[in-house]
DNA sequence: TCTGGGGTCCTAGGGCGA
DNA sequence: TCTGTCGCCCTAGGACCC
């Protein structure tokens, strides 16, 4: 049996925590720069404001419905995952952290009540522990714990967060009542091959032939009909899995279109990048770099252009990998253009461990001792404090966080404080 | 004025060596 | 030595997820 553990809109949730009088109030919480909505509470929900919705275009909305904002704040985000994650980790072994508000868990050996317990336990202790409220999903497949979530979740009244697909009437059931778009793993794309040919719902999906599915959906596609049959085609990753690749990009406050300017940047992304490559104590051999249009811009041309290429040797330092992301970017870049995005993607990503030597080694204990030293400096004095010559000494280039909450479980001096 | 960021996996198609 | 075929590897691009 598989269980989904998903905490009920995670970001609102991490919010009223620390101000619980945000309780019963609509709720939302944007993206970097204060550009989009990704996450709302319930109470947002209803008033018809959209996952994604870009944010200026609903400011009446918020006004009129005194819906409360919030800036994203994932060092706080990030921490009471951490938290929730540990509780989860104390009661079952077999545990797969499938992003910041989920897990997958494992309940082999478990009798059916056993492990509805063991459900029930989780949701209550999280909650005692950090006032996040989860919601459980039981059932034979990863896919179909998914919809059992999706079911515990829209029904909470009823099921009180917890519900299990632990017949085949109530997987016949649960597959007639969810639309094919609601389904995890069919996204925009293949709900609008489905729709073509009428399938509608869950039931629709695994009437279709294999052969249609693994044409039309890739092997992915066939391999989530088997789940949502009954069929476990996708196994609990536990475990901590290094990063196959590491990105790091922004949009721009507003668009830019000099060579100097987009150099600062790549570095500043390039430094961003390396650092989280050391992190894990990888290095990478292939580095890519675009910079982009605006796409939202009505009546103008549309562009994006990326370069990938490979380094002769593998590293992981700072000052190797921006000169050659800063190369790639003067070969793509083309003048009388104005940028609103880059980015840098480091990938060939290898342990340190493992490292290759070639004829370009003479600096690499240099390199290595220099790196290290930056990250102490870093540690020390606060994050990116060691700056390259060609990185914006003063940073006048800032990400807008208007509504930025406290950072009340990793600052002391933001801890809140009773009296 | 203002529309995020960071990942994974799969497939098609070209280059290239056996 | 030339040519055809097969399969591997790489890359770009597209789809999905949160």
């Amino acid at each position: 049996m598989f269980a989904l553990i998903d905490c009920n809109n995670f970001y609102a949730s991490c919010e009223r925590v620390f101000q619980p009088d945000l309780n019963g109030k609509p709720l939302v919480i944007l993206s970097n720069n204060d550009g989009c909505v990704i996450a709302r509470s319930n109470e947002a929900k209803s008033l018809g404001i959209p996952m994604g919705a870009p944010a200026f275009k609903y400011k009446e909305i918020f006004q009129k419905n005194k819906v409360q904002i919030f800036s994203s704040n994932f060092t706080l985000y990030g921490d009471m995952s951490n938290r929730v994650m540990a509780i989860i980790s104390k009661h079952v072994p077999d545990v797969e952290i499938y992003s910041i508000d989920e897990a997958f868990i494992k309940l082999n050996g478990f009798s059916e009540n056993e492990a509805n317990k063991k459900c029930k336990d989780i949701i209550k202790t999280v909650l005692k522990w950090t006032g996040i409220s989860v919601s459980v999903g039981l059932a034979s497949t990863k896919s179909l714990a998914k919809v059992a979530n999706r079911i515990a979740k829209k029904n909470s009244d009823k099921t009180n967060g917890f519900y299990s697909i632990n017949d085949n009437k109530k997987r016949i059931e649960a597959l007639s009542n969810i639309s094919t778009r609601d389904i995890w793993g069919i996204g925009f794309q293949n709900e609008k091959k489905l729709s073509r040919i009428n399938i509608k719902n869950g039931i629709d999906f695994i009437n279709l032939p294999d052969k249609w599915v693994k044409k039309n959906m890739s092997i992915i596609g066939l391999k989530l009909k088997k789940e949502l049959e009954g069929t476990p085609t996708l196994e609990i990753e536990g475990g901590k899995v290094d990063k196959k690749s590491i990105a790091t990009t922004r949009s721009f406050e507003s668009e830019i279109s000099s060579l100097d300017d987009l150099i600062e940047r790549i570095t500043t992304f390039s430094m961003v990048a390396s650092k989280k490559l050391r992190r894990q104590n990888s290095e990478c051999n292939m580095i890519c770099v675009f910079i982009r249009s605006n796409p939202f811009k009505q009546n103008s041309e549309r562009y994006h252009f990326s370069l990938t290429g490979s380094l002769p040797f593998s590293t992981s330092s700072s000052i190797e990998i921006s000169k050659f992301a800063v190369n790639l970017l003067k070969k793509i870049y083309s003048k009388n253009r104005l940028y609103k995005k880059a980015g840098i993607i480091l990938m060939g990503l290898s342990p340190q461990s493992n490292h290759q030597f070639s004829l370009f080694d003479k600096d690499l204990e240099k390199q290595k001792k220099l790196m290290k030293s930056i990250d102490n400096i870093d540690d020390k004095y606060g994050l990116y404090k060691v700056r390259l010559a060609s990185q914006d000494q003063k940073r006048i280039w800032k990400m807008k966080r208007q509504k930025l909450s406290r950072n009340y479980t990793t600052e002391i001096d933001e801890v809140l404080i009773v009296s």
